[in-house]
DNA sequence: TTGACAGACTAATAACATTAGTTTAATATA
DNA sequence: TATATTAAACTAATGTTATTAGTCTGTCAA
């Protein structure tokens, strides 16, 4: 009658995300974690690793979200337009889930990790949006990291709170996107 | 003859900054820090109030080097060239402290702390080298803004090992640098 | 029915952070 | 110089965590 409480990998990451978000990256512990998942703590050994898991297991949901919140940003757009839109959903994403995004850098090393495939995805998305612009590899490579740093940028050092006028936020993510756009135009 | 162990928060947070690096930033413990001081961890309790006071510390300590940093770099120079002078030597600090760098976005809430100073000076370096624009105050805002989130972006997402290829990265910030220097000319 | 196994559990350990209370040594004061 | 004060070290103890070892139970295949 309750096999509510049987556990498995993604059950146990989807409650850690939102553990995050309840007490904050940093704060997630393997008893609070039991605790919402209705089970002792040791228990969760039968599927992970430890706590380390943990968090590669939230940069890989990170990063699969990420993933997919870029892609549906992307349909039935091109160039300008769909960066623009998938600037704004990044940015949109961070802003809800701040602590899962948090994860996505805070991954011990990416090395190890199935975070690299998520990450791999993520990436392919926006080499996809830029072949309307006809780039040499070598310079997509350069554009994709660039619109990467400025949208990594903008929003961690907002979620950290270092832009502290609550005013002109959006204005200037925009001024920055539409800057950047115009620099890579051919 | 062993007023070699008399402590005090600068030895305490300079100690944690080496211990950073030694360790990775997530890895201090009081412990560590207190044989590195040649102390026991509870005498460090005299001087701090615990982990946290450790982790604002080195925020603080992080942005007054940042902000050192920075400041060195636009000495003798203007506009587009202290710009660029600005970005490298950022990125050239969070590569050299990675772990000290990364202190300035963990750091718990910037609210409470003097951090928040350290940070407003780091930043009024970054608008005095742009009065050279004439930009009014709310675009100096903006740019501000920007160059901060592109200079981030790319050092952590660098850090993180995010860019795989180690091949060009110079070439991506260099590119990426130069890209908004172009957006914000008028 | 039985045997094997996955996955839950209890019990125990070790690494920390943190607090309380004691001692020591330097410095100021008489 | 002698004494009082006090900052800052120390020892001892506690509570929270992660983690490991070993046990029990229910499910499923033979």
């Amino acid at each position: 009658m309750m096999s509510k409480n049987r556990l498995d990998k993604t059950l146990i990451f989807n409650t850690s995300a939102e553990l995050a978000e309840d007490v904050g990256l940093e704060n997630i512990t393997l008893l609070k974690l039991a605790i919402k998942l209705g089970v002792k703590t040791p228990s969760l050994y039968n599927h992970i690793n430890g706590l380390k898991d943990i968090y590669v297991g939230l940069a890989t949901l990170a990063m699969e979200r990420l993933g997919a919140v870029v892609r549906d940003a992307a349909i039935g757009k091109s160039n300008e337009e769909a960066i623009i839109a998938i600037a704004n959903e990044y940015r949109k994403f961070a802003k809800e889930c701040p602590e899962l995004y948090k994860a996505i850098i805070k991954s011990p090393k990416l090395h190890d990790s199935q975070v690299k495939e998520a990450g791999h995805i993520f990436v392919n998305i926006i080499y996809k949006v830029l072949e309307g612009y006809k780039y040499s590899e070598e310079d997509s490579i350069h554009i994709v990291r660039g619109l990467r740093s400025i949208m990594h940028g903008f929003v961690s050092l907002e979620a950290a709170g270092f832009f502290k006028l609550d005013l002109d936020r959006e204005e200037s993510f925009k001024r920055l996107v539409s800057g950047f756009i115009l620099s890579i135009r051919k």
